[in-house]
Order: C-alpha cells, then structure tokens, then sequence
DNA sequence: ACTATAGTGGCACCCGGTGCCAGAAAGCCA
DNA sequence: TGGCTTTCTGGCACCGGGTGCCACTATAGT
C-alpha cells in the first residue's frame, strides 16, 4: 500500500527549525551549510535535496501557506467588497495563535534582517502576490496581468511587510492590529 | 591639484553597459564574471572593486539617482499635499528622454525578469523607501521609522514596480501615464 | 531471493566573492 | 632626475554555495 523505496531520513520543517537556530544563535553568514546538514545529522548533497537553497531554508514550506491563502480567499461571499476581502484574508492569514508567536518572531526577524534574505524574499513575494492579483482579477473581472490587480498585489504587500517590521520592531505589538491600520490607509486612501 | 595615483581604467557606468549588453545577448547565469570583466578588459579581481557583486553590476550607480529624488522632495513647497508631492517626484524621478528609453528598457527587462536581480533589487529599494519614510516622517510630523511613513513608503514602491511591470510588458506604454494612474488608486484608495 | 523504487551521501567541479600582496601609473618635491 | 607617496591594477590562493554523476542503502511487492 504505501509506496515503496527508502524512507526519508528527516522532513522540511525539522530542517528549517534547526537552521532558524542556528541562524539566529551563530547568525546567517556564519552558519555554513554543513553546520546545518551536520546539525541535522545528514549530508550536504541530501540537504540540498529538501531545500534548493540556503536562503530557502529560512522559509520553510512557505507554498502550503500560501495554498491556504488562494482556498481562504476563494471562500469569501462574492458579495463582500474588494477592500474588506483582501483585509480580512491578509488577517487570516497571518493570524497567529500565542503558541507560534515566539518561532515566528525569530524566523521573520531574520527573512526581514538579513540581507541575503531580505532579496530572497522577493522571490517568495512573487508568488503571494500572484494569488492577490489572481483573487483582484476574477472579482473585477479584469486579467491578473493587468495593471489595477498587479498594483493592489503590490499594495497589499507593502501592507503587509511594513506591518511586520512594526511588530518586529516593538515585543508587545498586535499584528493583527497592525495589519488592520496598515489596509486601512490603502483602503481610504491618502 | 589632481588627485595623484594611477588613473582608473575604467569607468562604473561602462562596466554596466558593456556588462547589460552581455546578460541581455546570452543570459544572465550564462554570462561569468570573467566574461564580464575580459570584455571590459579588466582583470577579475579589478573588477569586484567596481562593483561589489555581480547583481550589483545591473543597477550601476542607483545610490546617485536616488540623491536626486531626494533633493527633488526637499525642494517641494512645504503648501502641497501628500499624495501630490509623491506622485510629482514619482514621475519625476523616472521621467526618460525619449533617447534614453531604449536602454533603459533593457536595464529594467533584466531587474524585474532574471530572478537573481529581482531578489537583488530588494535590497536597492530599501534605500528608495529609507527616501519616501523621510520625506513622509518630515511632511507629518512622525519619526521616519513609524508605521505610516513605512507603509505609505512600501505603498508608493508597489505603485512604481507594477507601473514598470506593465510599461516592459507594452513597446508602446507610457511610463508617466502608468505611474500616474497607479497612484490615484494609492490616492483615493481601493 | 529478485526487482523496482525512492532516498542517501560522497566526489569532483563550477562560479561568485575575498584577503593578501606585489607591481604599475600618476603627482609632488627636492 | 630621482625618490616618495598615493591610488589603482591584477594575480594567486582560498572559501562557501550549488550541481551533476554515480554508487549505495532501505523499503515494498512478487
């Protein structure tokens, strides 16, 4: 029944929980990827076989996340407007429970500090605002390539990341508050 | 009265021509840094004193342009609004002549296709934001580091990058059309 | 036991980037 | 003219991230 071969010696997330250590102990540029692959006890080759890079390894599977932003927001009423759609699923979806909060702290410190990360990052944003332009594209009936979709994709990231650097910057902010302040500056205007 | 020394070689801004007409012919990954250098008919090593990256090589000397943005917002009468003023020196600051487009094009093809200078480029735009922040943090009354002077600055940079994601996409788009009507919605909101 | 399949890990190699140091071209001054 | 200082050049060795290749190991099914 269940397939056959070797089993895999470790998963994605163990990996990427182990580097975050790493990273945020000795820091980026000074954890080497055999610290990492020695740290989880594999070798160099097999670790590049569950993340293609480094900086990706920071990210954990950020593509199941963002499959579940795409299904979230394909579940909104279609009678509910633009502005509070796209609020409320940036709230969902990074909505954390306090349990989370302390691993996601470090690991966003370092994909929004890091500079090597930081550019890396780029490359994840590509593919969440595909998933904004998509959602923007099917309720205005315009193409997701278009201008007005690819611009409020945009929109709605700056939303999002200056929220994060906010609660970064500050142990005791909300970021669901952040977040809500943030879209309502895109939604009204300047 | 000059300074004494042995002359440069070369010069920045033609390392990065000479360096975008190879990327542009046979690719990016496809074009070495030896490549680069030997047709610039400088050594290697020489050339990572021009440059500190490869990546680096493709933007050329931002860090000017963007001294002149800044000046641009300093001279604005202190009268005009917000969402004016930012949407004037948007334009202005990447107003072309009509000679210049064509390179410019080119340039820009290379920033916002070839993943390694999307992710790159991140890193150029924090410096554009730190710009808007301190303009906004100055005109409001706020330290550039608070929460609306980092959004509104993210805001602004989603407007100009999906403005030029469409002007590259159409041989007869204008730039200052696209970035004007992208900043109305900033302006007015969704 | 035999075979097909999927994961592991070692090796050699490429390329971007850096530290180090010797040498080359310029100005300045006796 | 010959030295002295300054700045740029380029060669060399080295490091770390990333890949292609291949042999090996572990599992399932017959």
């Amino acid at each position: 029944m269940t397939t056959p071969g070797r089993r895999p010696s470790t998963t994605r997330s163990r990996i990427s929980a182990i580097a975050i250590d790493l990273f945020t102990e000795r820091g980026f540029d000074e954890t080497s990827v055999d610290d990492i692959a020695a740290a989880a006890g594999i070798a160099r080759r097999t670790l590049f076989r569950y993340y293609p890079s480094k900086n990706a390894i920071a990210w954990g599977d950020f593509d199941t996340h963002l499959a579940g932003m795409r299904g979230h927001l394909a579940g909104l009423p279609p009678t509910m407007g633009l502005a509070d759609a796209l609020r409320s699923s940036l709230v969902a979806f990074n909505h954390l429970d306090p349990a989370e909060v302390p691993a996601h702290r470090r690991r966003m410190a370092l994909l929004l500090t890091v500079p090597a990360l930081q550019a890396h990052s780029m490359l994840m944003y590509a593919g969440w605002r595909q998933v904004v332009a998509d959602y923007v594209a099917g309720v205005t009936d315009e193409r997701p390539g278009d201008h007005r979709p690819q611009t409020i994709a945009w929109l709605l990231l700056g939303v999002a990341l200056a929220a994060y650097g906010q609660w970064l910057a500050d142990d005791d902010a909300d970021l669901d508050h952040l977040l809500t302040q943030g879209s309502r500056i895109l939604d009204r205007g300047l």
